[in-house]
DNA sequence: CTGTTAGCGCGTTCAT
DNA sequence: ATGAACGCGCTAACAG
C-alpha cells in the first residue's frame, strides 16, 4: 500500500509538460491549448487524480470549511438545524465539519481548538449547558474567523445570533394552561446559566403576572437537564402538599418524561394535571396523551445561522456589524392539556 | 481583519531565534534550551498561536482525520453510532468529519470525493438506499484508505464491515408473532437493493417455513422506507379480504406509522393486529400500546466500526485482511404484541 | 543545542 | 500557450 496519491507533477511528467500547465488544464484556465486540455483530463481520470484540497487551502489561507458545534445530537433538534444550515452552506460551496461537545465544556473547548487548527472558515455553535467562560470562541473573533450562535447564545459576545423568541413561547405556553382552567402552573426550568432558560422563566413569569396569579416559589425547580433529575422533582411537585394542576417544562423530553411518572402514579393527563413541553420532539406527537409543546422552525434555524455566517464571510472587508435573528414560535395544542384537541399536529 | 495567523516565523523572528528552533520548542522536542523553550511557549501563548494543521498535513500526508457518511441522522440510530466511533476515534487521537448524504446517491459521491480531497485517514460509511455502484468508495480502497461499512454495507468490497444479525432478529421477530398465536403475518420489507432488508426478509421466510405457516405473497411488501409509501400499504393490508392478523415491519418509524393507521382505523392492539418492528427506537417505549421490537447495539456498532478501521490504519504495512463483525440483536416485548408485557424496557 | 535547507502539492506571478 | 520559480506553514535531515 504505497499511499502515494497522484499529483499535478506525476501528470506532468507522463505528458512531458510543465506541471504549470497541468494545473492550469485542471483548475479550466483560458491559457491552455485544447488538446493539451483533453490529454491532461484524459489522464488525471485515468490515475484517479484527486486535487488535494490541503494544499489549495495552505496556500490560499481558506478552506471553504465551515464547523458547527453542537451540545448534542441525539435529539432531533441539532441534526435539524444542521442539515438546515448544511442545505445553505452547500449552496455556497462550503464544507461542513460537525462536532458534538457532549455537554462537556472540556470537549467544547478541545473541539474548538481542533476546528482552529484546521483552519475553518468559520463558526456555528450552540454551547454546553456548563460553559461559563467563552474565551475559546473568543480566539476565533480575534483571528477574524467569524462566529454565530444559536439556540444557546453567548450574551456578552458580539457575534452574530439566532434564537427562537423563547419569552413568547413561554409566555403562550403558560397562557394556554391559564386560559384552560389551571391555577397552581409548576416550571421546571433549566439551568439559570443558560439564557434561553432565563427567557422562558422570565415568560412564564409575566404570564402568571399578567393573569394576577402569584407566583409560588416552591413550583418553580431548575435543574440540570438530565431525566434523572426531571424524574425526582417531578415526583416532588407531586408529593407536596397542594400539588400543581399544571406543568410547564423547559423542554419537551422533560415534559415527556413527567408524563410517565404523572401516568405512572394514577393521575389522569389533562384532568389531573397538564402538561406543555417546549420544541415539538417527534415523540411529542405520538405519546399518549399527546404533548401540548412550543414549535420551533428548526430547520429555519440553522438556514438563518448559515445566512448570518455566509454575511460575515463574504463582506470580509467591509466589516458588516453582527446580526441577531430571532424566529417566531407556535403554541401546538395535544391532549396534554385539552381533551379534545382539535388542531392535533 | 487581517487574517493573518501568527506562525512559527512570526515567533522566530520576535525572539532572533531560526523556526526550526521555535518549532522544536513547540513540540517537545528534547534538544532545545529549556529557556529558550519557556521563551518561545510564553511568546506563542501570547499570541494565540495555533498550530496549522494543514501543513502538518500536507507534510505528513496524514491528517488524523476519518470521515463518517451516514444517509440520514435525524433518527436517532446514526447518531449514536456516530459517538459511539468518535469514543474510540477521539481515543486514538483523530478527529472526525461527519457528512450525511441525505439518501442521496449523488449527495454521497460528492461528499465522497471531498473527503478524499480533504484527505482524510480513514472512512466509515453506511451508504444510501439508492446507491448501487460503488466506484466512488472503491477509490479510497485504491489509493490507500481504508474503508469500514456498517448497517448498510457493500457485500463486493473486500473491506471490513459491521452489521447485526439481521437474519436472526427476524427470524427472533416472526418466532414471536408465531408463538402468541399469529398466524397470518404480514411483512413490511425495505428495498431489495439493501441487504439488511434481504437478511430480514430472509429470516421472516424462515421463521415461517420452520414453524410450517405457509408464505402468502400478497402479505409481503417491499417498498421504499417512506412514511407516506408506508401508511399506503399498511391501509392495503388491512383492506385485504383476509387482512394480517399481525405486521413485521422493517424498522421502528414504519412500524409507528402502522400503528397509528392501525389506532385510527378503531382496530385494537394487539387484539386484533399486532406489531413488531426493528430498531429499538426511543419513541417506540413512548407510544401507547409500546411497540415490540428487536434492539440492536447502537453505540457498540459505531464503536466496532472504529476498531475496525483503527486496525487496518495502525497495520498499514501488515495488510491485515478485512474482517466483518456481526453482532448480536434482543427481542424486546412490548404492547404491540402482548396485553401485559412483564419485561417493559 | 541551534541554524540551514529541502520539500509536502498546489496556484500564481513573471518570463518566454 | 507554456515553463521556471516562488511561497503557503511546517517538520525533518543535515550540519555545525
Amino acid at each position: 500500500m504505497s499511499r502515494h496519491l497522484t499529483t499535478i507533477i506525476d501528470i506532468a511528467k507522463q505528458l512531458d509538460i510543465s506541471k504549470s500547465t497541468v494545473s492550469r488544464a485542471l483548475t479550466g484556465h483560458p491559457n491552455v491549448n485544447e488538446k493539451t486540455r483533453q490529454r491532461v483530463l484524459e489522464l488525471a481520470e485515468q490515475l484517479d487524480y484527486q486535487r488535494n484540497q490541503l494544499a489549495i487551502s495552505l496556500l490560499t489561507n481558506q478552506t471553504r470549511t465551515v464547523g458547527i458545534m453542537v451540545p448534542e445530537f441525539i435529539s432531533f433538534f441539532f441534526p435539524k438545524v444542521i442539515i438546515g444550515a448544511q442545505e445553505v452552506l452547500a449552496e455556497a460551496g462550503y464544507n461542513v465539519v460537525i462536532c458534538h461537545s457532549n455537554e462537556s465544556y472540556e470537549t467544547e473547548v478541545n473541539n474548538a481548538k481542533a476546528l482552529l487548527a484546521s483552519r475553518v472558515d468559520g463558526l456555528i455553535v450552540s454551547h454546553t449547558k456548563e460553559t461559563r467562560n467563552f474565551d475559546h470562541f473568543r480566539v476565533f473573533q480575534r483571528k477574524g474567523v467569524p462566529v454565530v450562535f444559536f439556540n444557546r447564545v453567548c450574551e456578552d459576545m458580539n457575534v452574530s445570533k439566532v434564537t427562537v423568541d423563547d419569552y413568547d413561547g413561554a409566555f403562550k405556553a403558560v397562557e394556554h394552561l391559564i386560559q384552560t382552567g389551571r391555577r397552581r402552573i409548576a416550571h421546571l426550568a433549566g439551568p439559570d446559566s443558560l439564557p434561553n432558560s432565563r427567557s422562558r422563566l422570565n415568560g412564564y413569569r409575566d404570564a402568571l403576572r399578567q393573569y394576577g396569579i402569584p407566583e409560588e416559589p416552591e413550583l418553580v425547580i431548575s435543574y440540570d437537564l438530565t431525566l434523572e433529575k426531571a424524574n425526582i422533582y417531578v415526583n416532588h411537585l407531586l408529593n407536596l402538599p397542594q400539588p400543581p394542576d399544571a406543568l410547564f417544562a423547559i423542554n419537551d423530553p422533560t415534559a415527556i418524561e413527567a408524563l410517565d411518572v404523572i401516568k405512572a402514579r394514577g393521575l389522569r393527563i389533562p384532568d389531573d394535571i397538564a402538561i406543555v413541553g417546549f420544541s415539538n420532539d417527534p415523540i411529542s406527537a405520538h405519546i399518549e396523551p399527546g404533548l401540548t409543546t412550543i414549535g420551533q422552525p428548526v430547520s429555519e434555524i440553522g438556514q438563518e445561522a448559515a445566512n448570518l455566517l455566509m454575511e460575515q464571510l463574504l463582506d470580509k472587508e467591509e466589516n458588516k456589524p453582527p446580526r441577531t435573528v430571532v424566529l417566531g414560535t407556535q403554541l401546538i395544542v395535544r391532549g396534554s392539556t385539552v381533551r379534545n384537541p382539535d388542531n392535533r399536529v
